[in-house]
DNA sequence: TTGTACGCGTTATCAG
DNA sequence: CTGATAACGCGTACAA
């Protein structure tokens, strides 16, 4: 690997000034026919190409969004990374991606990054909203000195943000519902924290809705479970060994799919017939839920369009004056099997 | 958003010289106690943090790798986008991701924006090595100007970077001489492009491998079946309509893990009862392997491994004077269930 | 202990 | 049509 040519070397090896290389370069007119084929001819024998720090210097933009998630390996998250990629793209930005580990806080470090790398905007996505809440808005307020931020989160979080909001509501009371109308009224809900202050978080809504409904809310029905597959699978086997079969629920409400997966593991093991014994509903929609077995109900929050919006927002926010608002995409229950919707209605014990 | 702080800014506003606030915010020793205070507070105020792009153009470096994959949301590909950044984090490194989406060569617009970025180093990964040889080798030369270039390819690619090489060899072994163990002989191969020239593919290995065991080769037992799930249940069905019963094959490979998904679901479809009826194995090992029904057999090519590889070797490679060469990481045959192997040994007419 | 001045690679402005 | 030069924000000699 030579050294990197710069934008002196090509003007000297080409004999002309640097700005004609720059004309050439960005393709403006006004340079004659001849002088351009010469110095394009220099520049194709160096593989030049002008440094991007050097225009962002002069230029005072990086013409780049930053997208913050726990981990990419998480399809959910690859879902709004790679939404938010190509509405970018469309723009003709670019996207860093953050990665936090499981990090509860935005922590410190982060913030410096970003506002290092002068970025034009940054999406925050994860669970980072059961945090305490000072460091978040600190964070928020350091980063809006420089550069516009967007969430995604639950609602009624008090962010001085852009915040798309997650409509975990829905996502709570669609499966209730839905199961309720089938006949369902021992309904368990497994995996993430039930017992969140927050009433706008999953669990909580859940009970709300069983109360709502008039169904039994029995704390035996409500394990945490964590947020993957062994969660789904230690989850099941605890509470249906904890309780005798006549009060064994009929119907199971997961954290999301992962947890679904373990759960239905874990079912077919105990000897159990999917959705004649037990109903299942997943959620977040992920690619493998039609072909799960039994292919799995799932809720979907729609994290492509939300990390859409998220990014069109933010590339308005520069001029717009707008500091702080929130955008609410409402989610959708996708009905497959693992529910027994096929099997119409029937009649269940309180 | 206010106008963003420079070191000026924070220079006049606490009444000292840049120098200062340098030293300052690199923590050097040689400052005051009081003015380091004075300064600090300044820059928390305006929560500033000095500009990468000024950084680099005076260092010289970006600290900074280039993933390049067809798309993030593929899980095969964010282990190894993971894998990598998480390792060039442990060397101070950032790294950069971008999307291909399904460019069979490397765009001349992917290796501009490359050398704009003065990155220190690529690694591409992805299906791009079936692409003329000429798009690749010019993308590397004109690259390998300004950085180290590496690569996840397929075995015996002549490409002049270092190559981090799948075990497709093994990976297409490693199920038939299972199988055959288990006393399968007519194994199918569905996924991917069967007839490719390239010795070293999959297709062309797993026939190469059937030959050597004696077994029969039947043109019919060869689908091309694309790269996901659609594709796996649709090349079954093609595959097996288009046989009578008693020429069936009792074993499939599949090209990748979703294409055994797909696979499974169309055979459960049909009828069959898995491992009994027909064996499966798959490829990449996925999370959800051990959650399908039945746990899906899988060869693991170790993705996270190959990347962090490629990275430790990225970041050496400024120093060393080694152009290019290769690196191999054995595959693994990880067993489950989809395969038969609890059966035991079994008889089947060839 | 602190400040001054220069160079990093680029673009924009203005003069020729 | 082309060239010279200032500015962008920072780090680093070197000077004080």
């Amino acid at each position: 690997m030579k050294k990197k040519a710069t934008i002196y070397d090509i003007a000297r090896e080409a004999g002309v000034s640097t700005a004609t290389v720059t004309r050439v370069v960005r393709g403006d007119p006004g340079v004659r026919e001849a002088t351009r084929d010469k110095v394009q001819r220099v520049i194709d024998r160096n593989a030049y190409a002008p440094s991007m720090s050097a225009q962002n210097l002069e230029s005072g933009r990086s013409k780049a969004l930053a997208v913050v998630v726990p981990s990419i390996s998480n399809l959910y998250f690859a879902k709004i990374f790679d939404s938010a990629y190509w509405e970018a793209a469309d723009n003709g930005c670019s996207v860093r991606l953050i990665q936090t580990k499981d990090n509860q806080a935005i922590s410190p470090e982060i913030v410096n990054e970003l506002i290092r790398c002068r970025m034009d905007g940054v999406l925050f996505a994860g669970n980072i909203w059961s945090a305490d809440r000072a460091d978040l808005n600190d964070a928020m307020e350091r980063l809006n000195h420089y550069m516009p931020v967007a969430a995604i989160c639950p609602p009624g979080v008090e962010l001085n943000c852009i915040r798309i909001e997650s409509d975990l509501l829905n996502c709570a009371r669609l499966p209730v519902r839905h199961l309720h109308t089938l006949g369902h009224r021992r309904i368990a809900f497994i995996g993430g924290s039930m017992h969140s202050k927050d009433a706008s978080h999953r669990g909580a809504t859940f009970l709300e809705q069983l109360r709502l409904l008039g169904l039994p809310d029995d704390p035996a029905y409500h394990v945490d479970a964590g947020y993957d597959m062994e969660g789904g699978e230690r989850a099941v086997l605890r509470m249906l060994s904890a309780l005798p079969r006549e009060r064994w629920p009929s119907a199971i409400v997961t954290f999301n799919d992962l947890v679904a997966l373990g759960a239905i593991r874990q079912l077919k093991k105990m000897g159990q017939h999917l959705p004649e014994d037990m109903a299942i509903v997943g959620c977040d929609n992920l690619f493998f839920c039609p072909y799960s077995d039994p292919p799995l109900t799932s809720v979907d929050l729609h994290p492509a369009e939300m990390a859409q919006s998220a990014v069109r927002e933010l590339l308005v926010a520069r001029e717009s004056a707008s500091r702080s608002f929130s955008i609410l995409r409402d989610a959708t229950l996708v009905v497959r099997e693992s529910c027994g919707a096929a099997l119409g209605f029937r009649h269940f014990d309180t």
